[in-house]
DNA sequence: GTCTATACCCGGATAGAC
DNA sequence: GTCTATCCGGGTATAGAC
C-alpha cells in the first residue's frame, strides 16, 4: 500500500496530495460545510499555515479535491473495455456506475455537487468535469440517429435520471446499506433503458402529445 | 403587502417569522453554507440573541426554513384543479412545475437539498416533505396497473428525473435565463411522458433485457 | 421578548525565522 | 517548505437586566 502515511506525524512529504486525502477523510466525517483548513493540517501533524504554501486558500484546496473528484468519477463511470456492448446496455451501465459511485464516494460527490464551489473561477474543476459529459455524448451519439431528440437533450435526459437518482439516494442522510445502493443503481439503469427507448418523445413537439391536451402548468 | 416590514428598525412583531424571512434573503445572496444566526439578527435590527428565544440553534431555524420550503413546494408542484388531465399529463406538469420551482427559488431549494439537515434529528421536515411524495404517488397509482413497476417504483424515477434536471440546471451557478428554466423544465416533462410510456421496462427483470447481453457495471 | 454585554471558540490568513 | 506566533474577524450561545 504506497502512498504516505495518512496518519501521525508527517513531514516533508507531497503535502499538497496529502492535503486533499486528509480534506477527503474530514469531509467523510463532518461534511463540506464543516471542513477546515485547520483540521486538515492537524491531522497531518503540519502547522496550519503549512497549506498557505501549495493552497492560494480553502476554496483553492477544495478545487484540487474536486478535480481529483471528477477524475475517479470518470473513471468510474464510464466504460473501459466495452466496446463489444450495444450502446443502450453500455448507458445503462454508466447510469448505475453514476449512483454506485455516489454511494461509495459520498464525501467526493458531496465536494462536486455540494461544496457551492465557483467553477467559473477555477477552470480546472470545468475541465475535469468535461470527459464525462464527453463519454455519454460520445454513447448517446452511437444511438440517437434521424428524427427523435437530438444527442444532446437525450445526454442530458440520462445524466439527469442518474443524477437524481444519486442525490435522492444520498439525501435521506441515513447510511444505506448495501442492498439500497444495488436496488438504487439498478432502477437508474432501468430508467435510462426507458428512456432511450421512448427518446422520441424527448423532442420537443407539442404534436407528439395528445393532439388537444392542454398544456398547463 | 401584508407581512411585517422585512426591512429597517423591527420591534416585537412575529421574530420568529421575520427571522425565517431574513435566513431566505441571506441565503440567497450568500447561500446556506454562509448563511449566520447573526445576519439574520442584524438585518431585522435585532439583537444576535434575539433569535434564541424562538429557536433553540442554527440549525433549529434552518429547519423551520425548510419546513416552510417544502409547504411552498407542494403548492407551487401539485396540481390543484386539474383533475380533469390524464395522469400522464398531470405528472408531465409536475416535473415542469418542480424544476421552474427549483429555478425560482433557490434559497428554499438549497435549504432542502444541501443545507445538510438531520432531517432525523428534525421530524418536521420529513413530515412537511411527505405530502408531495404522496402527490406523485397517487398521480402514479391512477396509472400503473396490472404488470410493469409498482407505483413505487415508477414515482421514485419520476421524482427522481425531474430532481436530477433541476439539480443540474441550478448546478452551474452562474444564472440562468428565464429561457433556460423553461426548456430545462420541458424536458423534464418530456422526460416524465417518456417514463410512462416505458414503464414496463421500469420493472426489475433480467428478462426484460436483450437475453444474453451480460450485466456488466 | 428583547436588549446589553460578554465569554468563548474557531477558522482564515499573514509575518518572519529557520 | 515548514514552523512559531499572532492578528483579526466572525459566529454561537449564555447571563442577567428591563
Amino acid at each position: 500500500m504506497p502512498g504516505p502515511a495518512k496518519r501521525g506525524r508527517y513531514h516533508h512529504g507531497d503535502l499538497a496530495a496529502a492535503l486533499v486525502d486528509a480534506a477527503i477523510e474530514v469531509i467523510g466525517e463532518r461534511g463540506v460545510r464543516d471542513f477546515s483548513m485547520a483540521e486538515a493540517s492537524r491531522r497531518l501533524g503540519v502547522a496550519v499555515s503549512a497549506p498557505y504554501a501549495h493552497f492560494a486558500d480553502r476554496d483553492d484546496l477544495l478545487a484540487a479535491v474536486a478535480v481529483r473528484g471528477y477524475q475517479q468519477f470518470y473513471a468510474a463511470v464510464v466504460p473501459q473495455v466495452e466496446a463489444g456492448l450495444a450502446p443502450a446496455d453500455r448507458l445503462a451501465a454508466m447510469a448505475r456506475r453514476y449512483v454506485r459511485f455516489a454511494a461509495r464516494n459520498r464525501p467526493l460527490f458531496e465536494v462536486l455537487y455540494q461544496a457551492g464551489l465557483d467553477k467559473a473561477g477555477h477552470p480546472e474543476i470545468e475541465a475535469a468535469e468535461q470527459p464525462i459529459d464527453d463519454a455519454f455524448m460520445t454513447c448517446v451519439n452511437a444511438i440517437s440517429g434521424g428524427s427523435g431528440p437530438t444527442a444532446e437533450e437525450l445526454a442530458w435526459a440520462l445524466e439527469a435520471t442518474a443524477h437524481g437518482y444519486a442525490m435522492l439516494l444520498l439525501d435521506s442522510g441515513k447510511q444505506r446499506s448495501d442492498e439500497d445502493v444495488e436496488r438504487t443503481a439498478e432502477a437508474a439503469g432501468r430508467a435510462a433503458r426507458a428512456l432511450i427507448k421512448s427518446r422520441r418523445l424527448l423532442s420537443d413537439p407539442a404534436d407528439l402529445q395528445q393532439p388537444g391536451a392542454p398544456r398547463a402548468g
